[in-house]
RNA sequence: GCACCCAUAGCUCAGCUGGAUAGAGCGCUGCCCUCCGAAGGCAGAGGUCGUAGGUUCAAAUCCUACUGGGUGCGCCA
């Protein structure tokens, strides 16, 4: 249920009765017709434009048009008054009953109110993570995982079918890189000295991974030139790896359903196939790239290479899939694999990059676009950076990786669920500040602990209910005669439910999850100024001593502010708390 | 040089496929409370929405140019 679209829907119905009532001409085009809050709630509980959006092609006077949907809107049972405002604005107000109705709609769906069939279980697939396998996953990461897990959350819960995935990288040369720095770790569990030169990943993280390498062959690989070893201990080491960052998205609570190899797609004629299908359509072929202006590199020559033509799908210029050498670049596996995805027949795809790819952007766009013949889209979000304070003061120092700080570094301080939530408490292609001091305030001014806050509440009201010998179980809050649910203060809050399966529409429409994070802070503080009056007025205190219908009602109300915290902290991935501790 | 992202109150940031007098927190000012309905409350001041044009009944939002900041730019992924 969503009360905007109803009301909508209600405004369509009067607007098709002006028309066979001769009061709208046919044919008009109702799609910009829009439902909304007012900005400001003197104006009312809703407002349409619609007047001020059909009076040009009706050729009539907004104010006109909306005298008369003024009077048909006013006959519906749910409006107590419409009126024309402004240019034509008409503002609509709606009876307790159906704000009462809301919270009761709230108590009988509470796994479902606020959940959308938007998607029509259309399939997409959202990538996100997908670090190189050559160590554990650092703070710029874990923006990423949870930016991309709250909006595959998101995604689902407004209808779509979602598979999150992973892409490993560990077809390049960076991977080389960790085999060699891991067979620097072999050689030292076997007692020798070994220096960490530039190119090579120093981090103590591969000291167990050296040690069990040891375990594992014992001294096979020791003074063996690296054809006998690189290729064994390339496969042993990303393993090691993706078990260390499996681990860590474990912490966060992210759970993929799909991890695809890029090494799977070399030697199985993949990107080969994938190139071909370019390469049909006439956008493969081999030419020179002009030096970037500006910028030209010191050892600049012009050399032929293999080229995709992105350009005709949107990019700036057409970008090499093969070295001179013959060899793939690393965009060729890139291009193989999101056709793979187009081919696994997805309606959408999402790719989460951080913001240092952001360069990349349209070429991988262009390739989704030329592969699926422009059919399946491709949106990509960018996750900017993550600057972490301590006390004030800037922070960089890792325990575990000496150079960055980890993911493990930051959940081991703060906890997977204020970390999450942190994460999505700035749009994200904002930069965001992270402080792992005020995250862990206790105050109106940290979004965590404020929402957190409000569940508490509400659970404590529960509590204290049920000790008085109230039945505060869904099913008797359910049941419960609302009509005294009146004051103004208490229908403001059944307002703000109503909002929620809008805000949720709105977020999945744009595939931004922090919208979900502002929303619960503001519902959290309707809750908390609601509680607060109730210091001054008993009357709207949620238990009522010695009346239990009436604190059945009251807490019919905050139950559902809290009913829809939980789905709300559900999306982003955090735990709704019920006692502060 | 080019591309992408960003620019909103003193600070940190929201702002819906374009809607009315642009919001929140912090800070500031004033009043109240300090009774575990506790981890404070209420109210107020504070804005040329980077600049200049354009589209529109209507622009913080869309378009163009410019200014300032970030990111990236062929054999690194």
């Amino acid at each position: 249920m969503n009360l905007f679209s109803d009301i909508r829907a209600l405004v369509i119905d009067c607007l098709n009765a002006m028309v066979a009532a001769g009061d709208l001409p046919e044919g008009l085009d109702f799609k910009n017709v829009t439902v909304e809050p007012p900005r400001d709630a003197l104006h009312g509980d809703m407002a349409t434009n619609a007047a001020m959006v059909l009076a040009k092609p009706a050729k009539l006077r907004p104010r006109d048009i909306a005298e008369k949907l003024a009077t048909h809107l006013a006959s519906d049972a749910r409006v107590t008054v419409a009126e024309v405002a402004g240019p034509g604005f008409l503002n609509m107000r709606l009876g307790a009953d159906t704000w009462q109705g809301v919270v009761s709609t709230v108590l009988a769906n509470p796994q479902t109110y606020g959940r959308s069939d938007m998607g029509q279980g259309q399939r997409v697939n959202v990538e996100y993570v997908s670090a190189n396998p050559t160590g554990p996953l650092h703070v710029g990461h874990t923006r990423g995982a949870v930016f991309g897990d709250a909006l595959a959350s998101l995604l689902d819960y407004a209808g779509y079918d979602v598979t999150r995935e992973y892409y490993i990288n560990d077809g390049g040369a960076q991977v080389d890189v960790l085999a060699r720095s891991v067979y620097l770790r072999y050689l030292e569990a076997h007692g020798q000295d070994v220096a960490f030169e530039d190119g090579t990943y120093p981090g103590d993280y591969l000291i167990p991974v050296g040690q069990a390498l040891k375990d594992k062959v014992g001294d096979a690989y020791v003074n063996q030139s690296e054809d006998v070893w690189l290729a064994e201990i390339r496969e042993f080491a990303t393993a090691a790896m993706m078990d260390l960052i499996r681990e860590d998205l474990g912490v966060l609570g992210v759970k993929m359903d799909h991890f695809f190899s890029e090494k799977s797609l070399y030697g199985t004629g993949l990107i080969e196939s994938a190139i071909d299908s370019l390469r049909s359509k006439g956008l493969i072929y081999e030419g020179v790239l002009e030096p970037p202006k500006g910028k030209k590199p010191e050892d600049w020559e012009p050399r032929e290479q293999t080229l995709f033509k992105s350009t005709e799908h949107g990019d700036d210029v057409d970008r090499p899939v093969q070295k001179s050498d013959g060899s793939w670049t690393y965009f060729a596996p890139d291009i193989a694999y999101h056709f793979d995805k187009v081919e696994r027949n997805f309606d959408l795809l999402i790719d989460v990059f951080g913001a240092d790819h952001g360069g990349y952007v349209k070429r991988m766009k262009a390739a989704v676009s030329a592969l699926s013949d422009g059919k399946t889209p491709l949106d990509i979000k960018l996750t900017q950076l993550v600057k972490l304070f301590k006390n004030g003061e800037p922070f960089k120092m890792s325990k575990r990786a000496g150079t960055f700080v980890t993911l493990r570094d930051v959940v081991d301080q703060v906890g997977p669920d204020v970390t999450r939530f942190v994460m999505l408490t700035r749009k994200n292609d904002a930069p965001l500040d992270f402080d792992f001091d005020k995250v862990l305030e206790q105050s109106r001014d940290n979004p965590v602990f404020y929402v957190q806050y409000a569940n508490a509440r509400v659970h404590s009201v529960l509590r204290k209910a049920t000790e008085m010998g109230t039945d505060v179980s869904d099913a008797a809050l359910s049941a419960v005669d609302r009509s005294g649910l009146a004051h103004d203060a208490e229908l403001g809050v059944a307002r703000k439910l109503a909002e929620w399966p809008r805000l949720v529409e709105i977020a999945a429409r744009t595939n931004e999850p922090h919208r979900v994070a502002f929303y619960l802070y503001e519902l959290a503080s309707d809750l908390h100024s609601l509680w607060n009056r109730g210091n001054d007025e008993v009357a709207l205190r949620f238990v009522q001593e010695g009346d239990e219908t009436t604190t059945q009602v009251k807490i019919s109300l905050v139950r559902a502010v809290s009913v829809v915290i939980s789905a709300g902290l559900g999306i982003l991935g955090v735990t709704p708390a019920e006692e502060m501790r």
